[in-house]
RNA sequence: UUGGGUGUAGCUCAGUUGGUUAGAGCGCGAGAUUGUGAUUCUCGAGGUCGCGGGUUCAAGUCCCGUCACUCAACCCA
């Protein structure tokens, strides 16, 4: 019989321990972070009717759906992102579950869309969301949550940017050009990367605006200076527009709510140029930049809807949050050769070795005791040379060896010895967890 | 989806105008070393040259297709 080629599919990858210890620990940490906030979990099946997943139709972004027929002809879709489903979810339970409804949810998500450097047709998503609420205090929470969470990553300096898609719509209104604001918003976003010109250039072609109109989108979109400074200056070139200035002043708020929450200043920063999320975001968006690495783009984003569940109840939902991409992250974290990602491969700390001739019952009864004081304990399987043994170990990220060979056994003692450091102490064998304990706190900072 | 680049040992890569048994470094395994990871030395294993066709006396090398990765554009709810 013929072997089958062992393979995955393009976009879709295999996750080594290597690879998958790190991204549980960011996966983890996001967990801890929007518990801390109140957040609780939920979660949604992957498979869905593709009428649910797809709601309003016809869109170009529907194309990315994996769609298919299942076992009983029912027209099926994979989720393409946790926020449709939650809708869904939302429109069905809020009722039961009250609001304002907290909720944070990850797992995977699937687009079949053309792969890239961190961008896979299977990846994780990472979401946390407060629905039911139009209360400014939810929009400055998600500062908090983003601010806390990047922290917790140790991914060094970083940005949070800011904008409030009401400013963006009443600066078109009051340019009189609000009738196509896909387009000029779509050209807008991409400010950063192509340049003024090129912006300039697409907004005349896509949206049908005059250079001026252009210009004038920019002028404010580039404004530099201070929060407080673009603050001003949109409210003076959007004159008395109501949408805008309910904008400016939602975000006078968050910025002096995140200030208060402890978020560092120059921290959050004003970006009147971001206009992510085009078919549903309606006041403010966020999007989070790594100061170390800003080519990657953002890896934390997200905004205000004024209804997350209109396709699927009458009840209005309005609500913001956020998604962390996980995986985006985690090759963020590769290339800046996070300690995180030191090619651990074990969860252990502690490796028990087998002396050379040692009975295993003593082996086993050390890493039981190990054990039962909540220390991981690995045990090497066989009575291999101590220098393998040792260098399995090194490999592998344990950080202390535990052995004991006859002249240990005879006088009663235990050898502990911290890998890296390269120093081994002999314990009486009563004290083995105590030292273990001690050692293992010294050689974690 | 469109266009460019890449694909040879576990990893990083050589491989001449097509020419005979496809190489190196690192890594891996065994030993030198019968209680300790390094270095050194000895020996060794490991390759459907991404896959499938075609041209040719002869293909890792040229042509076509395909799969995957990658860069750019598009897109990112």
């Amino acid at each position: 019989m013929p072997l089958i080629e062992p393979r995955t599919l393009k976009g879709f990858r295999d996750y080594a321990p290597a690879l998958m210890i790190p991204r549980e620990r960011v996966l983890q940490t996001a967990r801890a972070v929007y518990r801390s906030f109140g957040f609780a979990p939920m979660d949604t099946p992957a498979l869905e009717y593709a009428e649910v997943l797809l709601g309003k139709g016809g869109e170009e972004s529907d194309k990315l759906v994996y769609r298919f027929r299942d076992h009983g002809d029912r027209d099926v879709a994979l989720r393409f992102d946790l926020t449709v489903p939650f809708a869904r979810f939302a429109a069905q339970y809020v009722p039961q579950l009250g609001t304002p409804f907290k909720r944070y949810a990850m797992g995977p998500v699937w687009r079949g869309e053309n792969t890239a450097a961190g961008r896979y047709r299977e990846f994780a998503q990472c979401d946390f969301d407060t629905i039911g609420t139009t209360a400014n205090a939810a929009d400055a929470e998600v500062v908090l949550v983003v601010n806390a969470l990047f922290e917790a990553l140790e991914l060094g300096d970083f940005t949070i940017r800011v904008n409030n898609r009401l400013v963006l719509n009443g600066l078109l209104e009051s340019l009189g050009v609000l009738d196509k604001p896909v387009p000029l918003l779509r050209a807008l976003d991409k400010l950063l990367k192509m340049g003024r010109d090129k912006v300039v250039e697409e907004m005349q072609r896509e949206a049908g605006v005059t250079a001026e109109q252009a210009a004038r989108v920019l002028t404010l979109a580039e404004a530099e200076g201070s929060n407080a400074d673009k603050l001003t200056r949109v409210e003076s070139l959007c004159g008395g527009n109501p949408k805008a200035a309910e904008g400016v002043a939602r975000l006078r708020e968050l910025l002096a709510v995140a200030a208060a929450g402890g978020v560092p200043d120059g921290r959050v920063r004003l970006d009147l140029s971001i206009a992510r999320g085009l078919d549903y975001y309606t006041g403010t968006i966020y999007e989070t930049f790594l100061t170390a690495l800003p080519g990657i783009g953002s890896v934390c984003s997200g905004g205000r809807y004024d209804n997350l569940a209109g396709l699927y109840t009458k009840q209005v939902l309005p609500g913001v949050g956020a998604s962390l991409g996980v995986d985006r992250l985690l090759t963020a974290m590769e290339e800046l050769k996070h300690p995180w990602l030191a090619g651990l491969t074990t969860t252990a700390p502690v490796l028990v070795l087998q002396f050379p001739g040692a009975s295993l019952v003593e082996c086993v009864t050390l890493a039981t005791e190990l054990r039962r004081a909540n220390v991981g304990c690995e045990l090497y399987p066989d009575g291999a040379k101590l220098g393998k043994q040792f260098q399995y170990a090194e490999k592998r990220g344990h950080t202390l060896a535990v052995f004991a060979g006859p002249e240990e056994l005879s006088a009663g003692v235990v050898k502990v010895k911290n890998l890296a450091a390269r120093t081994e102490v002999g314990v009486p064998r009563g004290e083995l967890v105590a030292t273990v304990t001690a050692e293992l706190a010294r050689a974690k900072p």
